[in-house]
DNA sequence: GCGAATGCGGACATTAATGTAGTTTTTGCG
DNA sequence: CGCAAAAACTACATTAATGTCCGCATTCGC
């Protein structure tokens, strides 16, 4: 439903949203160690979203990442972020991945189909990184984003 | 959201139940090329199948499959069906792998998600060969299943 | 019994996602 | 300038899903 990427784009985004307020940049080190998540896969994972305008980066000493100054948390949705990382066009169209699978002649799985893939992508689009740190603020003892639970 | 493997399982065991009325045995060969699926691959999906009780074997000369005896159109669900391909007590709980994403503590995404993958669930449990044999039966000029769009 | 047809089982091949490592380029600072 | 620190880039490693191949076991029909 979601790639590892693009969970742990939301993450670095997030977590960059939430110290915005900061000067100068942070370091792709620090946020892998701090999201839990393997520094080079997460620098990685930056790159799309630095080529796509969602956030700055800084070469050599005191250098890193930001947020992109002319972009605000409530203007960056998940489905931006998402987007960077996988094609969400390239989502299954019908569940069984019929060719002739039309509204017309819908297969037994399709109204149900039909609304699960378009829901989905409507949250993505209405759900913003100012959504994100919000929940982080309501957290009681720890912060988002949370340790990755043990891979099996 | 749904395998290869469990689509292909979907797509065979509606034949078999498209043509239940035939005595004898349907071989993995036709019903591959009929369904435009690889007939090797299909034979690895037929097993569990097969280990499940959803279908009969029948090795040797005149053999090869159909629907076990006891089975009804209606007693199988996509459910088994799926379940058999894949694990579906492993879909994620939390769309982002949070290990602390509670009901009292929820992500931004959370009864989206939530509400998302028990609807899948039921809709997979609810729907039966049954229901799969009479979207065929109402198709005008092909039959169910239609061979699988090109691949990129 | 024997041979052909067929499912069964295991090993291998391919591809994409995930993850790792090392080199190159850019930049700040002494 | 020259060194060190950082992102950027490139190549490789690992894993899981998908797909292929082949020999073995079973059964039918002669």
């Amino acid at each position: 439903m979601i790639s590892r990427a693009s969970e742990y784009a939301i993450r670095a985004l997030t977590y960059l949203a939430q110290n915005e307020g900061e000067e100068g940049y942070f370091l792709a080190r620090d946020m892998a160690e701090k999201l839990g998540v393997p520094a080079p896969f997460l620098s990685k994972i930056l790159q799309p979203l630095v080529a796509s305008g969602m956030i700055l980066s800084q070469r050599g000493r005191k250098g890193g990442f930001r947020l992109a100054a002319g972009r605000s948390r409530e203007s960056i949705t998940l489905f931006e972020v998402v987007d960077s990382q996988e094609h969400l066009n390239k989502v299954r169209k019908c569940f069984l991945g019929q060719a002739e699978c039309t509204d017309e002649r819908a297969c037994p799985m399709h109204v149900y189909w039909q609304s699960t893939s378009t829901d989905y992508i409507d949250v993505l689009r209405r759900t913003t990184l100012a959504d994100m740190v919000d929940f982080c603020a309501t957290s009681v003892e720890s912060n988002y984003p949370f340790p990755l639970p043990a891979r099996k």
